[in-house]
DNA sequence: CGACAAATAATTGTATACAATAATACAAAA
DNA sequence: TTTTGTATTATTGTATACAATTATTTGTCG
């Protein structure tokens, strides 16, 4: 039996379970279901047009994450996540990110690095533009990069999970010229310290990366956006 | 529609399903699956007595924890935790466990802090008699209360995954009468300093806490553990 | 009218049937 | 012998049927 190991990177998407589950995790993520909602596994199939097993499957992945619990023989209930949540979730990123960029400054590639600086070009173009959609989508893409530069599996998956529950405060975050511009200045500046494989400085630069964007949530109220 | 938040706490160990994940996870953990293995749904189904429905769904949830990779249309493959995983997971929780106490500091209750008392005397006791296995029990239990009494529900959950992946390091590191003493010493020193609401001092100490335990583990040899 | 109990309905848990896809075996041709 | 196309088999993906459990309704009695 030789390596075989296929790189699944992203998750399923194509079939239904993977888009029940995309969808409903969506749907909480994003607010539109209230918390302890009932989740009962017909009307949900019944509205994807699919049958229960495939949402049946999707319901007991979510519960692993968080973001629903199940009550044996009861039923499946929304758990959003929560304002202290999200506080939480940026403290713990702010140490995670900066061990990541520190384990990236030893094992990114050349080739990843040009990659970054592609993004960071695009993101600095678009932050001129003022074009807050791509820019966001351009801010995920620079740090699930990073994630991947650390070379660390393990990190990679908790990182990429926290970057998920966030998305909607990163979002609103984003959508501030002043912001916008600041984050895209240490974006720049976070790559020219991994790039000149500057571990210590690299860290703290991340460290304080994340840290502006909870002074920054903390100035908008958190509550109006979750 | 009231809060009806039950707490879940631990994982569903009375449906066929909880009971097929929980196997499948502990053969994986324990190194009784090979790298790269393939899951047949029927097979495994076979061998509890169930039929394909519950082990699909236990499949499902372990890809999400990255125990097993599913590859669309073709199989469940398992993926183990390397060697390189546990080192970062050590490294990774050396920053989180430090976090953790801190908080502790801030939210314990009086009740907890009984709790964990206990807890330590019974490790105490029972690190004099070198009864290992009930010493491994004691760790993780001391250990998860803290995660409890940190109040954060988002930590609580990262750390006791990671406390579960590498289960099997702690039962070998914990298994020398050397190392076990000074663990037990060590818990003696953090729960003090949680007590006494030190945060400084606790985080320190809980930090210091798992990086002896790295120490200890490449002293030993990860291969020969996993 | 309210409390309790039985009957009924709704919902989840599991097993199984069928469809779609991928792996394998085998035969024919180069 | 190697390659390639096809038939067969095995396995997963989804839907559905049935069992077990829980929620709701309804009816009776006080």
């Amino acid at each position: 039996m030789e390596d075989r190991q296929v790189s699944v990177g992203k998750r399923d998407r194509y079939s239904l379970r993977g888009r029940v589950y995309e969808s409903i995790r969506e749907d909480i993520l994003s607010g539109r279901y209230p918390q302890n909602m009932e989740l009962k596994e017909t009307a949900i199939g019944a509205e994807l047009g699919v049958s229960r097993t495939p949402v049946r499957e999707a319901l007991r992945q979510l519960e692993l994450e968080g973001l629903v619990n199940i009550i044996p023989n009861r039923g499946a209930f929304v758990n959003r996540i929560t304002a202290k949540d999200v506080q939480d979730i940026y403290i713990i990123r702010s140490m995670l990110e900066g061990q990541c960029v520190r384990w990236a400054t030893e094992y990114i590639t050349e080739g990843q690095l040009e990659d970054l600086e592609e993004t960071l070009c695009l993101s600095e173009y678009h932050t001129k533009k003022g074009n807050y959609e791509k820019l966001y989508e351009l801010d995920s893409l620079f740090h699930e990069q990073l994630y991947r530069a650390s070379n660390s599996r393990i990190l990679n998956h908790v990182l990429s999970d926290f970057h998920d529950y966030v998305k909607r405060v990163r979002r609103a975050t984003i959508a501030s010229r002043e912001r916008s511009v600041k984050s895209t200045e240490e974006h720049r500046a976070i790559f020219e310290a991994v790039k000149a494989r500057d571990a210590d400085r690299a860290e703290e630069l991340a460290k304080e990366h994340v840290k502006h964007t909870i002074e920054c949530i903390q100035g908008y109220g958190l509550d109006r956006i979750l």
